[in-house]
RNA sequence: GGGCGAUUAGCUCAGUUGGUUAGAGCACUUGCCUUACAAGCAAGGGGUCAUAGGUUCGAGUCCUAUAUCGCCCACCA
């Protein structure tokens, strides 16, 4: 039959992989190639043409690892005429990418396993015999990863002529990228591929398990086939087996698997209303207000750990019994939005202003919704408790109302005014910035010495400037009082160049003998000390340039229209020529650029409102001084923070010339103003053009949410918020404005606690960017490793308040630990499924042990929650569950898992630790939780967190057992360096119960009740003693080490027994210090004396 | 120029009012298929806590100076 016949023959049975047998059997009749197996099983499971090109790839792999004879091939010397396996070795041992390749999937292990199980059930000879170790393997198959059973030689594939290792070869070459999600993900669905080979892979197991399908259809076609009677009865009993595994042991996947365990919580969450606030609960409140993202864009790592530290405190502070109010919202940031709507419609061909105002907006409009939804779909994918029936918009009729009374009234009182002032313009978004909008950045410039000619003279003054081209605007010089080399000079005009205008020579402190010549022009229209300047002196304001920054008429007609830029090269080309430029100095000089638009601001002076800063900042300064009033930071410097800053303001400009925001509650009629929450009545008023900086809104946030103006419930409720999260970086924005604000309107701090939080940057400590493109989509983690477990790793990794180096490293790892956790509560909940209630009655030693760890460390890690010390309390709660929960406890627990103290401690800590993590890990917690048989809620999220509780405090059994596991240490140290291995007889010299060590260290069949006549190591630890007997030849390693050992004890006595020696020290040190000392001492002692025998 | 912070293992970070032999994760070495977990278990190696002084019985921790790095603010004719 050729191959192409036998393909299609094949394709007809390619869905049916389940049937292994008949695959065999029409792989073995049609000689088909792995290629085309894998490809037609491809096909049928519906890849595209490069998870094909994988899968193939796979199905080497699984190929690789059916090799036996491989030790016995030496030499790699034409590829085209080697089975395929042998390649596959010989892949594996030349090719380190390969090794690599296969390393990082863990195939390694799989060839390893499947080499092992190849050698444990030999090759059979014969069906009948076959059929034997068949069922064997499927005893076996709930534990192992992976089998791989060989029939024999006859069934192996015949491949033909060309044979395809070449062809394989080279994919596996070009395949370096392949990512191990991919690989596992393939490997699954084509688990089955290679008909030859039984590879029963775990989790396809467990699902055909489920599905009762293959197990018992192969049990089933097995009893049809066999004619022994025996193996008919056993196989009736695998079944059975079978049967009882799905309903009962089967609950959680081996591994854990973070989106099968997230799908659909939320929805759940959201149903049940547990993320609603009740301003109708006895309960005490808690708040927080969601710093709003901007609507611009989509939420990054920052906005993600952000959200998970306020997550974390709502989830804990819920279930300490508050009834928390998380309020969630978006800021219509105004310059910002503006900035991407005026792009996207120009990427249209379409222009703003021809656009129009209203049409303007609804585009705005538009653009919020969309990214509103983005952003709202983000949240949920992070699982935060957000209450959306109380979310906002700092655009809202709410919000706009209250920013219009803030307005007026501030207005009426002289807080808010409108001037002239030189503000920071951005030429492109046409528009004024406040000075936090501005970023200075280094720039290649040059200082530019003009001659400024006497009148009537032939003297003249050097006039050096960075900025020439704004020399139209000129309307004097200065020098300074003091300085001699000008005095002569004062009260005369000079020339200005290329105007040929005449100025006056001013002296002024702005001028600094020490800077430059000495000799300052004032600009009094583009300069803000310049604008001081001629404040002072009553100077003419002449502003050279247009909102674009081209120059406009004011500047010579040679000039107009031109760029800055263009202009500073003519103005430098004609000085040149009339022998005006006298020098050029080269100078590196930080010039500062719009926040949004990037483009290089250019001072203006110009009418805008302002907010009369120094009342207000003096408010919060001075409640800062007050204990119980003022912002409590956390960490504490950033107090330093905002009160610097409340010093050294000045006022705040608040007009934008923009479009979308509020627009500001001023009409004018002639040279009439009218400021109100409504417009005035009347024809001919014209209301101001300008709208307010996105930052005088969401300077409300922390009340206009609540429902102010109004004296709603709500405000008097969450008034003042409990706590607020955000980043350093937000402090002078936001949390600066929000705290003066908040007291001035309402008489109160607008939050008792700020967390402040740093930024996060990449694993060589930049800050992320586009430009590097080392950004990180938050989302992609989630993909990979799951929501709870990049929440945990942003909300520990670091101290509160400072940077974060992003390393994806660490997420993966906490993988590794909710994997363990998941693991370790597999373990319980097998084993406490008949558990009708906690019953801790008849509790052994251990189990009060467990108890009396967790009650300590419950009670550090309350601790550092209220702190908000993430890190230490992620710590505390890790190091309990993996180090003595997993480590010890359950190890010791398999000992009397029949008891139901046993089963009810079991419980009891699981139920704690999952408690505990919860606020971290919303999710698999939930899931876990829902599987214990005896919980006191429905739901994790709304049960109680954990109370400390001496009941459970057992000091003696603490001590007993915490003796015990120490030396079971130490026993496993002198045994791993001693290399003391199975010959090892034991005797304990202590009488004391000593089954849980017995047991643990699996001594059972190496006790003696006497001594051996052979060397003997010594163990013990306070209460425990034994001797290790074992036959050893001592290498000069060894007694190199043992000389280091006792050169350290040696040391260690002496430094103890000196510090001892000081009176100093025992009278002024407190005793737990010394008696620590003293016992220790003896123990070196004790030690030493051992290791000198 | 003013202010704030950092410097601890190869890497990323903890380290509480000064107190046991300075910890964790990753990486590294050795052994291990151990009935929850091999993405695991057991054992181990690895640090002059940036440097120099000081206070103290005792300093990673407090003080002073220096160096390096980072951030914020101001200035920049």
């Amino acid at each position: 039959m050729n191959q192409e016949k036998a393909i299609k023959e094949f394709k007809k049975y390619a869905n049916q992989y389940l049937d292994y047998g008949e695959m065999i059997t029409l792989k073995i009749n049609h000689s088909l190639r792995v290629k085309d197996i894998c490809k037609v099983l491809a096909e049928a499971n519906g890849l595209n043409e490069e998870e094909k090109e994988i899968a193939t790839l796979i199905g080497l792999l699984h190929d690789i690892g059916r090799f036996e004879q491989w030790k016995n091939y030496q030499t790699f010397k034409d590829l085209d005429s080697i089975d395929h396996a042998d390649l596959g070795v010989e892949i594996l041992k030349k090719n380190d990418f390969l090794r690599k390749f296969i390393s990082d999937t863990r195939y390694d292990d799989i060839i390893l396993k499947s080499i092992q199980y190849h050698n444990k059930y030999q090759i059979p000879e014969n069906l009948e015999k076959w059929e034997e170790i068949f069922i064997k393997i499927i005893r076996d198959a709930d534990k192992l990863d992976i089998l791989y059973l060989y029939t024999d030689k006859e069934i192996d594939l015949e491949l033909d002529e060309n044979a395809f290792t070449k062809d394989i070869y080279q994919k596996l070459i070009k395949h370096e990228t392949i990512n191990r999600k991919d690989i596992k993900t393939k490997t699954d669905r084509l688990s089955v591929s290679l008909g030859f080979v039984f590879d029963i892979y775990y989790k396809e197991s467990l699902k055909i398990l489920k599905e009762k399908k293959t197990l018992d259809t192969i049990v089933e076609m097995y009893q049809e086939k066999t004619k022994n009677k025996e193996l008919k009865e056993q196989l009736e009993t695998i079944k059975k087996e079978i049967n009882n595994y799905i309903e009962g042991e089967i609950m959680l996947d081996k591994k854990y698997n973070p989106e099968e365990v997230e799908k659909g919580k939320y929805e759940k969450w959201l149903k049940k209303d547990y993320f609603k606030c009740d301003e109708k609960s006895t309960k005490k409140p808690y708040c927080i207000v969601l710093p709003p993202p901007n609507v611009t864009g989509v939420l990054h790592l920052g906005h993600a750990w952000d959200v998970s530290l306020q997550d974390i405190i709502i989830r804990y502070k819920k279930m300490e019994g508050y009834d928390t109010l998380w309020l969630p919202g978006m800021d219509h940031a105004a310059i910002a939005t503006e900035a991407k709507v005026v792009k996207r419609l120009k990427d249209k061909g379409i222009d703003k202003y021809k656009y129009g105002r209203e049409k303007f907006i609804d585009a705005c409009w538009d653009w919020t919704k969309e990214h509103g939804d983005i952003i709202r779909e983000q949240w949920a994918t992070l699982g935060v408790s957000l209450d959306y029936t109380k979310e906002r918009f700092t655009l809202d009729e709410g919000l706009s109302e209250a920013v219009r009374k803030v307005f007026v009234d501030f207005y009426q009182e002289g807080l808010i005014y409108r001037g002239e002032k030189i503000i920071n313009w951005d030429p492109v978004a046409k528009t004024a910035l406040s000075n936090e909008e501005v970023i200075y950045s280094e720039e290649k410039s040059a200082f530019y010495h003009l001659k400024y000619q006497l009148e009537d003279s032939e003297e003249y003054l050097d006039v050096a400037t960075t900025r020439p081209e704004t020399l139209f605007g000129d309307t004097a010089v200065a020098v300074n009082e003091k300085d001699k080399r000008y005095k002569k000079f004062v009260g005369k005009n000079v020339i200005l160049p290329l105007v040929n205008k005449k100025i006056p020579v001013i002296t002024d402190e702005h001028a600094d003998m020490e800077k430059g010549t000495g000799c300052v022009k004032i600009t009094p229209a583009h300069d803000p000390n310049d604008f001081e300047v001629g404040n002072r002196h009553h100077l003419e304001r002449i502003v050279i340039m247009n909102d674009d920054a081209t120059m406009n008429e004011n500047v010579p007609k040679k000039y107009k229209g031109m760029t800055r830029e263009e202009c500073r090269e003519e103005c430098l080309k004609d000085l040149k020529k009339d022998g005006l430029l006298l020098e050029v100095e080269p100078l590196v000089h930080e010039v500062g650029h719009s926040e949004r638009t990037g483009v290089m601001v250019e001072p203006m002076v110009k009418k805008q409102w302002f907010v009369k800063m120094r009342p207000l900042a003096d408010k919060v300064l001075e409640t800062q001084k007050k204990k119980n009033e003022k912002v409590n930071f956390v960490p504490t410097r950033y107090e330093k923070t905002m009160n610097h800053w409340m010093e050294i303001t000045y006022d705040w400009c608040i007009s934008r010339q923009l479009w979308w925001g509020h627009r500001i509650p001023s009409w004018y009629k002639g040279d009439e103003v009218y400021v109100g929450i409504k417009a005035p009545k009347g024809d001919g008023w014209v209301q101001d053009e300008d709208v307010l900086d996105t930052w005088f809104s969401s300077a409300l946030w922390p009340f206009a949410t609540l429902g102010w103006p109004d004296n709603t419930d709500l405000l008097k409720r969450y008034y003042p918020n409990s706590c607020l999260v955000t980043g350093y970086d937000i402090i002078p924005f936001w949390v600066n404005r929000m705290t003066f604000q908040g007291e001035k309107i309402l008489g109160q701090r607008p939050f008792e606690d700020c967390l402040i939080h740093g930024l996060i940057r990449d694993k060589q400590g930049r800050k992320f960017s586009k430009s590097l493109g080392n950004g990180i989509d938050p989302f992609d983690m989630v993909k990979l490793y799951g929501a709870d477990a990049l929440r945990y790793y942003l909300a520990t990794d670091v101290a509160p308040g400072t940077d974060m180096r992003f390393d994806e490293e660490k997420i993966k790892s906490t993988w590794n630990y909710i994997n363990k956790i998941w693991n370790a509560s597999r373990f319980v909940l097998s084993n406490i499924e008949d558990l009708k209630e906690i019953n801790m009655k008849n509790l052994k030693p251990e189990d009060k042990w467990i108890l009396t760890k967790f009650e300590r460390m419950l009670h550090d890690t309350k601790k550092f929650m209220d702190k908000y010390q993430f890190n230490n309390a992620g710590a505390a709660i890790y190091d309990f569950t993996w180090n003595y929960f997993c480590d010890y406890y359950i190890e010791m627990a398999k000992y009397s898992l029949d008891l139901e103290s046993t089963k009810s401690t079991l419980c009891y800590v699981l139920t704690g630790i999952l408690k505990l993590l919860q606020p971290f890990m919303p999710y698999v917690t939930d899931e876990i939780y829902s599987m214990l048989p005896v919980k006191d809620s429905e739901d994790i999220m709304i049960s109680e967190y954990p109370k400390y509780t001496k009941k459970y405090i057992f000091e003696l059994e603490e001590k007993a057992v915490d003796d015990q596991v120490d030396f079971i240490k130490k026993f496993r140290n002198v045994k791993a360096e001693n290399n003391i291995t199975k010959e090892m007889k034991v005797m304990f010299d202590t009488t004391d119960d000593n089954d849980l060590i017995v047991k643990m260290l699996k001594l059972q069949d190496h006790i003696v009740k006497q001594p051996l006549g052979m060397k003997a190591y010594k163990v013990f630890s306070s209460r425990v003693k034994a001797q290790i007997f074992f036959e050893k030849i001592e290498t000069e390693k060894d007694k190199a080490a043992k000389e280091i050992q006792i050169k350290v004890l040696t040391e260690s006595i002496a430094r103890r027994e000196k510090l001892l020696s000081n009176d100093n020290y025992v009278n002024k040190a407190p005793k737990n210090i010394v008696d620590m000392d003293i016992k220790k001492l003896d123990e070196e002692r004790k030690k030493l004396e051992e290791l000198l025998k």
